[in-house]
DNA sequence: ACCCAGGGTCATA
DNA sequence: TATGACCATGGG
């Protein structure tokens, strides 16, 4: 069955069992956590919580109390880390001023917490709805690049529709639990990182979508 | 010495 | 709407 992600996501599951995600020890860690690795490899965003932690920054009081240079030098492992500290300062002081807390925000409305969230300066599409479903608990999809390399590569999709149009595309395809659709993302991300690089191993890879990469899952027997 | 990593903003056409 | 420059560290 071509472009069934339903199939994809049981087999994925059968796989690799439950993820648990997202890996943060609270809430706003998972906020934190969601800004500091964009576009950035994930041992240098746990390199720069692990700052943030020591130093005592871990909680959106005194996150947004921080000064720029302060944050800047703690996450400094993540990269670009003039632009991330400004991002968490404006975040937390959004949080703290606006929303209050995480678990107030929780009982309002996805769609109304989405717009809030992408008017933030260093918050997209990605990073909103990492937040709304790991740390908010909302019924979102997270699309990302290794869901985009992914699902090319079983040829299911071109790999640059827009951010939106994919997103819908795999809401309507899976389970509405949100605790599907994170688990999803977060198989997704797993089987990728352990199979599909973005420089295919073999040359038919990407032609063929017939090697580990991407064809092996799906074509298992079930 | 490359290429890459769980993006986002801004200027430009 | 759609590219391109820019942000920057650390691993392979």
């Amino acid at each position: 069955m071509r472009g069934d992600l339903r199939r994809l996501y049981r087999k994925l599951l059968g796989r690799y069992g439950s993820q648990g995600w997202w890996p943060a020890r609270s809430a706003f860690e998972m906020t934190v956590g969601a800004i500091l690795t964009q576009n950035t490899a994930w041992l240098n965003v746990e390199r720069a919580i692990g700052g943030l932690r020591r130093a005592g920054y871990l909680s959106p009081e005194r996150m947004s109390r921080a000064r720029a240079a302060t944050l800047a030098r703690l996450v400094r492992p993540a990269g670009y880390f003039n632009q991330k500290a400004a991002r968490l300062r404006g975040w937390s002081k959004f949080l703290v001023d606006e929303w209050g807390s995480l678990a107030r925000a929780k009982r309002r409305r996805a769609g109304e917490l989405r717009s809030e969230l992408l008017a933030l300066k260093g918050i997209g599409p990605e990073t909103a709805d990492s937040i709304l479903c790991y740390a908010l608990g909302k019924p979102v999809f997270v699309v990302d690049a290794y869901t985009r390399r992914i699902l090319s590569r079983l040829g299911w999709i071109s790999g640059d529709e827009p951010y939106d149009d994919l997103r819908a595309w795999c809401e309507s395809r899976l389970p509405a639990e949100s605790g599907d659709l994170g688990e999803m993302h977060a198989l997704l991300v797993r089987h990728a990182k352990e199979h599909c690089r973005k420089r295919p191993v073999c040359d038919g890879c990407v032609a063929a979508r017939s090697c580990e990469c991407a064809g092996a899952v799906v074509s298992e027997g079930g």
